[in-house]
DNA sequence: AACTATTTATAAGA
DNA sequence: TTCTTATAAATAGTT
C-alpha cells in the first residue's frame, strides 16, 4: 500500500515477514482501539505469529474471560463447562442440604415455628423429648462409667496404702527390713512429688466451668482427663 | 479519514454508530486477513457491538477453540481457575458448614455423642431442654388461638340459631312472615350442605396426620433465598 | 526506527 | 444497505 503494491500471500522473506508483522499488527489494534471506542464495541484480538508469539488486544471496559465467555454462549458450544456445570450443581445442592439443615436446627432450637403447622409441632416436640431421653440416659451411662473408674481408683489407692501400712509394721518387726519401692508410685499418684503426708484423701480439684453454648461447634477436648473424673465425684 | 477527520470518541447518532461500526469492522476483518496470509499468523477477532451483536473472524488454519487454548497455555493460569478456584473454596466452605450442622443436629438427636465431654454434654441437655420450653410454650399459644377461634364460631353459631328460633317465633304468630334467608349460611357453616340437624355442636375438623419424623428435611424445594447459606458463611 | 510515495480505508453524502 | 469520492490513514520499500 505504498511504493507498490503487494500481492496478499505468504511474505516468504523472514526478516520482512516479522517487519510486515509488526507493523500491521499495530495498524489492526489501532483500528480495532478506534473501532471500539467510536462504535461503543467490545473487540478481542488474539494473535499468534508464526514464531508462535502470542499479542492480544482487549478493548477497555471489558476482559478476555467475558468476551470468551459471550462467544461461547452466542456460539453455543460450550468449549469448557461441563465440569463447571458439574460444579456449579454440586454447590447448589449442597445450597439446599444447608437451608434445610438450618432450618431444621431453628426449629429444634425455637425459632421460626411459624411455619409449622400444629400437628408438625407436636411432632417436633416428641422427636425433640424423645432424643432429649436418649441424651440423658447416655449421660447416666457416662457418669455411672466415670463413678465406676472413681471407685476403681479409690479401691487402687487404698490397696496402696494397705500395702504401705503392711510394710511398715513389717519394718517395725524387722528393723533390717528392704526399702519400701512403692513409696515413689504412691506419692506420685496423690499428687506430691515428694513425701506428702501420710493421711490419705480424696483430692478433688476445682471444676472448670467452661460454658460453651453449643459445644459441638466449638472443639472441645473432652478426653476424659483425671481432673474430670475426679470433678464427677462431686455430684 | 475522508471528507473530513474525526475525533476518536464514541458517535452518538445510533445509526451513524451502526454504519460505522459496520464499515470499519469489515476494515478490520479484512486487514486481519491480509495480515494473517501475508505472516503466516493466527488471528482470532471477536467482537461484541453496542446492540450486543456477536462477530467473529478466525483466520483459516485455525480454529476458535485452539486460539483460546493457546492464549491460555500462553497467559499462563487458564482465564477459568480464579473463578473455578472461588468456586471450590466456596464449595469447601458450604462442606463445612454442612458438616457443622450435621453434627449439631446429631447430638441434638442423640447421636454421635461420644465425641461430647461430660460438661459439653450437660450444656446440651440444658439447650434442648430450653428450647424444647420454647417450642412447647409456642405451642400452648397456638392451641389458645385455636380454642379462641373455636370459641368464637360456637358463639356466631349460637347467634345465628337464636336468630332461626326468633324467626321461627315469629313466623308461628305471623304465617305471611317471609322466608328466612339465613338458613343456607348457618347449615354450610356447620358442615352440611342441605337441613342438618338443628342441634348446634362444634364441629373440630380432623388432624391431618403426615407423620414426617423430620419436616424439615423432606418438605421439597426449600425456596429459600440464598441469603440464608450466604450468612451462614460469614460465621 | 524514519521517511515517503503510494495504496487503502473510510466519512459524508447520495 | 451500497455506491461514490474527497480525503485521512496505513504502509511497502527504502534509507
Amino acid at each position: 500500500m505504498a511504493r507498490g503494491k503487494i500481492q496478499i500471500k505468504k511474505i516468504e522473506n523472514q526478516t520482512n515477514r516479522q517487519v510486515t508483522y509488526s507493523k500491521r499488527r499495530n495498524g489492526l489494534f489501532k483500528k480495532a482501539h478506534e473501532l471500539s471506542v467510536l462504535c461503543d464495541a467490545k473487540v478481542s484480538i488474539v494473535m499468534v505469529s508464526s514464531s508462535q508469539k502470542l499479542h492480544e488486544y482487549i478493548s477497555p471496559t471489558i476482559t478476555t474471560k467475558q468476551v470468551f465467555d459471550d462467544y461461547q454462549t452466542a456460539v453455543g458450544v460450550d468449549l469448557w463447562s461441563s465440569h463447571y456445570q458439574k460444579m456449579q450443581e454440586h454447590l447448589q445442592k449442597l445450597k439446599e442440604v444447608n437451608r434445610n439443615l438450618t432450618r431444621e436446627i431453628r426449629q429444634r432450637v425455637g425459632e421460626s415455628l411459624n411455619d409449622l403447622g400444629y400437628d408438625q409441632m407436636v411432632n417436633l416436640i416428641e422427636d425433640i423429648d424423645k432424643s432429649l431421653g436418649v441424651i440423658r440416659e447416655k449421660k447416666y451411662k457416662v457418669i455411672g462409667n466415670r463413678i465406676e473408674t472413681g471407685k476403681k481408683k479409690v479401691r487402687n489407692v487404698e490397696e496402696i496404702h494397705r500395702n504401705l501400712v503392711l510394710e511398715f509394721e513389717a519394718r517395725q518387726e524387722d528393723p533390717h527390713y528392704g526399702l519400701v519401692e512403692n513409696e515413689g508410685d504412691y506419692n506420685s499418684f496423690l499428687g506430691f512429688a515428694h513425701g506428702g503426708p501420710r493421711i490419705v484423701a480424696l483430692h478433688v480439684p476445682p471444676n472448670h466451668h467452661h460454658h460453651h453454648h453449643h459445644p459441638s461447634l466449638h472443639s472441645g477436648g473432652g478426653a476424659g482427663s483425671d481432673l474430670t473424673t475426679f470433678a464427677l465425684l462431686d455430684q
